[in-house]
DNA sequence: TGAATGAATTATGCATTCATTATTCCTGTA
DNA sequence: TACAGGAATAATGAATGCATAATTCATTCA
């Protein structure tokens, strides 16, 4: 939220406090800070050169996003992604991506739909090579490029806002070679029914895809905290 | 989100912006300020009695849902809603209406559904007199009793958010009396798919239920903005 | 009369300060 | 030694203060 997309003419000025939501959550879902850990108010102060006030600000905007948790008088420590939360998140996430295939395919130009293809096949080549970043970079990107089709910017921001949620989940996340190789097909599925501009049909396979990318997930995530 | 659910024994202690959060969000959401209109900080200020810090944690947070609008240097404004901004959130209401009935019937008690019953026999009533206002906070509850039925905390907090955007439009909504038929006809839809569990059908309905919804809005809308 | 320019006023963004609450550390006692 | 109590310290929450940008208003000149 809080799109500035202005014309590229108009003079850029933000405010300390937006940039800093937005540094916060840079350094959030790249895992400088880590879940559960607490968000020194007084040395992000000092590293960004700011004052509280603005700094509290941001660290409110987070908190109503989910991203930081704040307790009164206790200050603000990254959210820890439960179990229970990624079961509550992603089906909402799948209906999510499900309206957006659909509403995208109603949209959708030749050349998106060829940009789609090539990102597709770059990320095949990571997936050959058991490269697991980078996949996980175009696989992003692709979804990415399927909400911007759907040409509904309440629909992308929202999106956004909750994929920022489960980003790191959904980034270090391990797989099996088998899981890998299904994600795999299930988009060239997706690509099909992109070319077809099949909209109920890319609709259930995201719906599936991101249901199947939960149980990675979950997996992994169970594995890291084992209690 | 930053719903605070905390155990009845526990005291109650909330920050003051978080208090500001809500009342400014009750305030905008009751019509005490329109949409457009600016948000007097100073006046605010006074009438609750607490400095601008608070408040304007508050506005930040209230920004970063998109009830109101930041303009750096020039202040808020109670976002206004836009036919357009209608047209890309009912979808995506609708979608998570759909997930909500479909998770919903997986949960819900025999006794939640008998309340749901009870609740849509008060709301006829009120349809049958002609009683928009009293109908309205009825079908709220419905829906809102679906939704508390799906069990899923996450997906409660980004409908209501999404709710609350909107909820201006929905509420002061005008209805011919045929489409109000009708929307009495899919409620019944409605009880009928609860009473069988059918997540599926229910799901469908839901979604059909709000994109009807969102041509009575508007309408309703583009009457009240002409220009 | 009306547009344009600049001064006065106001609003806004941010830093600083102060009060209150939590946390840590130390001391004394069992 | 282990624990309880309390002082010292640090953090958090909120108010105030200050600098800058926006707005309003009055004045000038065409």
């Amino acid at each position: 939220m809080n799109v500035n997309l202005l014309t590229s003419d108009s003079i850029q000025r933000r405010s300390l406090h937006d940039e800093l939501t937005d540094r916060l959550r840079a350094l959030i879902t790249r895992g400088d800070l880590a879940p559960g850990e607490k968000v020194p108010e007084k040395e992000l102060c000092l590293q960004f050169g700011v004052s509280r006030t603005p700094l509290r600000e941001a660290l409110k905007v987070l908190a109503s996003e989910g991203i930081i948790t704040l307790r009164p008088n206790r200050g603000a420590t990254v959210t820890a992604l439960t179990v229970k939360e990624l079961e509550e998140v992603f089906p909402v996430m799948g209906a999510l991506e499900a309206l957006s295939g659909e509403i995208a395919c109603q949209h959708i130009t030749d050349r998106e739909v060829h940009a789609i293809h090539k990102l597709h096949e770059t990320m095949v080549g990571h997936w050959k090579k058991g490269e697991l970043q980078p996949y996980f970079r175009l696989n992003q990107k692709i979804h990415e490029a399927i909400l911007e089709a759907t040409r509904n910017d309440s629909l992308k921001s929202i999106y956004r806002s909750l994929s920022g949620r489960i980003l790191s989940a959904r980034y270090i996340a391990n797989m099996s070679p088998e899981r890998w190789a299904k994600a795999v097909e299930e988009h060239e599925a997706i690509l099909k029914a992109l070319d077809q501009r099949d909209g109920a049909k890319l609709s259930k396979i995201l719906k599936a895809h991101l249901a199947n990318k939960l149980s990675t997930v979950k997996d992994w995530l169970t594995a890291q905290l084992p209690r």
